[in-house]
DNA sequence: GTTAGCACTCTCGACAGGAGAGTGCTAACC
DNA sequence: GGTTAGCACTCTCCTGTCGAGAGTGCTAAC
């Protein structure tokens, strides 16, 4: 049972842990909190803690380091937040203000401003339309035996892929397939493209349609996840050592690939989700944290996170998370106006 | 003066250093290579290509390791081409046909290909018009003091831009300016849109076409390079320690955005250029060295590279980045020929 | 010009020892 | 019962030493 007392000391161990990096001793959070109790009835509660699994010691007779549970636990309920105080917050504006490109770089941007401000990686992803739907397809003749298929989506994404054909086809006949197919799909989601195809006979066009599934469904996560931080992550102290250091830069690129989505698929707009080491399902994943938030309006929706070691200080990072969130959606908003 | 027996042990020392990084003993020359020469000798000549400074030794009494010069001259006189095998070739051919998206992911996977190929890290940027020229600009209401300008090159690129107004200005105003604006400067490249924009009163309309010159001009570095293989790289042995990996990854990102062209201006298409260590002016990249090529053609030239340690497999390495932008070269026809 | 021999230098890994940090336990205390 | 002083114990980490090993430069002889 986690006493009052207990739960104080927790909140002690998690936050001088974050801040030291360090295997935190029953005499630095007397000495740190000016404790009126001795070192000795910090140790029994700390054994009692580390009973109930929220810290461990990595060897006998070290200090105490939190588990995911610790981690989880100061999350819930012993933390508190630093909010974002109004100079960084103008900081922060102004930065993004500063750019002068588009869309993607104002992303990327997103990303290397957040990364700066919690010190770890930080992702963006390009905001996607809940569902997007066809606008239109059209099939361009690149040899006798393939053609390119291009598709707009409803949201403005245009996707291509090249396109085997079984029959060779001229650029007439495939012009005039185009028409025929978009006629029958222009508006589909992903789901009603592909029960479509599984109407037509001739494979070409149902492949051509399944294709058009494929795209709409598309998450081109390479192109549309900007990752900044990478420097900042490494130079913590969890990396040390080369080897680690290498596994982080693996997991940090592969994750990238991954994408974020499926873990975050029940986010909600404005809310802040938090994962902790093995709450990941992906073995990789075990000693990171991420602390994921969603931007955008009904029309598209993004995903901004930070990245880093499950040492993380989640009181500063989530604040920021959701204020970089929330700023972007403004500002998504104001380009969407024109 | 480089005696022939000397060229040939500078030859030994290089290959033998770039193939097992430590360095390289008068014994293990004879023993390699079964020389009748007894170490002494190999002493000897290496204390006169130490003396001219081809070598160095990292102490006193160590093997030697080539400096950039030796790494020059081994490139440009004593090493042997290590063909592409027809093997080598299909599989990168494959690979690369993987593609099933568009121009972008193409890239990003010749990066990914060529990185796997050699052991370093890949950069591939985006190919461009030698001097693109503006096909038309638009201008749409931000707010009352802000506009987008947006600008499509002749190349098929498209550029935005938010454009502060000293004078607020309507939808309406802002269109006919358009208008008016492209009149002038439709077709120009950006020499002659700045000596457009000197000649206009208006500051807001100056402000415009200097703009529109800049996006002329503009190389989205960040965005139009694809960098992949860092994990390669790192795992070289000259970063074994932290330090050095952090300081590499440092490099490699910072690299990135500073682009690779400026240092290729002179290339030409079809040739291979090696830059090795000290011969790049920036100090971060003493420990580096480059392998560059350009690809495309009169229409459009992208750039090719690989990057990596001093110590670098040259002979393995040119002719793959040569092949490689050969092949790239190809396959951009052929998608253009549509 | 080549080579054998040898003294010398420097690195590197292993090992031991000691300082330091921190714990758990016990017994006494309030 | 909770709290605490005291203490033995454990484990890490740093330091210094030592010897093996690798490789060189130099000298003198061939």
């Amino acid at each position: 049972m986690l006493t009052e007392r207990r739960a104080a000391i927790l909140g002690m161990v998690v936050s001088e842990y974050i801040s030291t990096a360090e295997p935190v001793s029953s005499r630095a959070i007397v000495a740190r909190h000016r404790l009126d109790l001795s070192t000795a009835t910090i140790r029994n509660e700390l054994a009692r803690l580390e009973e109930d699994g929220y810290i461990t010691q990595p060897y006998t007779s070290a200090g105490r380091v939190p588990s995911d549970l610790g981690y989880r636990t100061f999350v819930e309920m012993l933390m508190l937040e630093e909010p974002v105080e109004a100079q960084e917050q103008r900081t922060i504006e102004h930065q993004l203000h500063q750019v002068v490109g588009g869309l993607d770089e104002w992303l990327s941007l997103s990303a290397t401003i957040l990364a700066g401000s919690v010190g770890n990686a930080a992702v963006v992803t390009r905001p996607r339309a809940a569902s997007s739907r066809l606008r239109h397809a059209q099939l361009v003749e690149l040899n006798h035996d393939t053609a390119l298929l291009v598709a707009v989506m409803d949201d403005g994404r245009v996707r291509q892929r090249m396109l085997p054909l079984q029959t060779p086809a001229s650029q007439a006949l495939l012009t005039e397939r185009a028409v025929r197919l978009n006629a029958r799909i222009e508006g589909a989601d992903a789901r009603l493209a592909r029960s479509v195809a599984s109407e037509l006979a001739d494979p070409d066009e149902a492949g051509t349609v399944r294709a058009i599934a494929d795209l709409i469904d598309e998450q081109r996560i390479a192109e549309e996840t900007f990752l900044d931080g990478l420097n900042s992550v490494l130079r913590q102290p969890e990396f040390l050592d080369a080897d680690r250091m290498l596994e982080a830069v693996a997991t940090l690129q592969t994750y990238r690939m991954r994408g974020l989505l499926e873990q975050t698929m029940d986010a909600q707009l404005g809310s802040t989700q938090v994962v902790i080491g093995h709450e990941h399902g992906d073995d990789s994943m075990q000693e990171w944290s991420m602390v994921i938030s969603r931007y955008g309006d009904e029309d598209a929706i993004g995903t901004v996170a930070v990245i880093g070691p499950t040492r993380m200080p989640y009181h500063r990072t989530i604040p920021r998370v959701r204020y970089v969130a929330r700023l972007m959606s403004h500002l998504l908003h104001e380009v969407r106006q024109s």
